[in-house]
DNA sequence: GTCTATATCAAGATAGAC
DNA sequence: GTCTATCTTGATATAGAC
């Protein structure tokens, strides 16, 4: 928070990442975290106190993390019905790089606060519990934009499980069927700018 | 395999499962998999030798669940464009007992996969690779089918990592979303079935 | 096939020097 | 703020009796 404090410890969420993506999360240690970030134990443990805490700190990064990318989405996006459900697919489903590397942390923060303590998910949950309102109150009909937003973090679980294989062409089939759902679904209630936005969403 | 070897597995694989979904991954040990189960550390290493064998044997059984599961589902669907993605309609997104017990049985599985080895996920992998293959040489326009797919595992994420409060509510709006998406679905080769099954599929 | 006992080892955490 | 010990615990796995 203070500008006179620079961020020691971004430096060790990162090496925790990198450990988790190469090794898994068995092999979340905080001598593996200690040894990837080039320092030791002891020097890890004073800016974490514990494990709960390190894990905590990754969680609470990553939600913020997904908080802004989806701020930023929203603001990108043109109004009108549906809007925050348009917005996740523009940047949830569009560049696979960014793609991948938003998976890349998220994954790792779930995985270690499930493997550490499932209570350490909790800022994840805040962050998805606004998402989910945010979704819901869309001007869209019952379900629609849920239908969006559990579909896209479906594609999620795949990609971080390996469930089913994930490519380009399989995010593009994907995102067209969806923008064509919100394309074709009636708005909740009539406005003046109905026409317009399902044209600019069928355009884009 | 063989009729004469009643399964002395089965009742330990529930005992780990119990744990995992009473106590989280954490506490995943070969000890509280005995004690749930009422027999020794030493007993239980009969049956599997190691723990790696343990977590195996219980994502094959999963997988193995699963697999049945959607292939029940898909006899019991009336034939048309879509039919495995509405088989997963009616049977993922039914009954909210049926769908959390299935939740607790795959979510136990993976986390042990995801915790011990991720390559145990393997079987799961299989099991999806299938599913999703149906899913998509389903007549159905490309990525309507993924779609819908995603978006049920996307809910079962949701519920299994409580990330958004998934109520029964929830469900039937998610379900009625999707199966208005698939209604509204043009086939991907026209067939006598076309009118007849989309109408159908209105129906139920 | 199930038990007890034990070997082995690695992980989280502490203490205190520098 | 970072380091090198060291303590303590608890988990996997083995050996061998019953």
């Amino acid at each position: 928070m203070e500008p006179t404090k620079p961020n020691l410890r971004d430096p060790l969420l990162d090496a925790a990442e990198a450990v988790i993506v190469r090794q898994g999360i068995a092999s979340l240690t905080l001598d593996a975290v200690a040894a990837e970030a080039g320092m030791s134990k002891g020097g890890l443990l004073h800016h974490f106190p514990t494990k709960d805490r390190l894990v905590e700190a990754l969680v609470t990064r990553t939600a913020e993390h997904i908080r802004a990318h989806h701020e930023e989405a929203y603001e990108r996006t043109p109004e009108g019905p549906g809007r925050m459900a348009r917005a996740l697919l523009s940047t949830g489903l569009a560049d696979v790089n960014c793609w991948s590397d938003q998976c890349r942390r998220s994954s790792s923060a779930v995985f270690a606060a499930l493997a550490q303590n499932p209570s350490l998910i909790e800022p994840m949950r805040a962050a998805y519990g606004d998402l989910h309102r945010r979704i819901a109150e869309d001007d869209l009909p019952p379900g629609v934009g849920e239908a969006v937003l559990a579909a896209v973090d479906g594609l999620w679980l795949y990609w971080v499980l390996g469930l089913v294989p994930v490519d380009q062409k399989m995010i593009v089939r994907l995102r067209q069927a969806l923008e064509d759902m919100l394309a074709s679904a009636k708005p909740a209630r009539a406005t003046k700018l109905t026409n317009r936005a399902a044209k600019r969403v069928r355009r884009s």
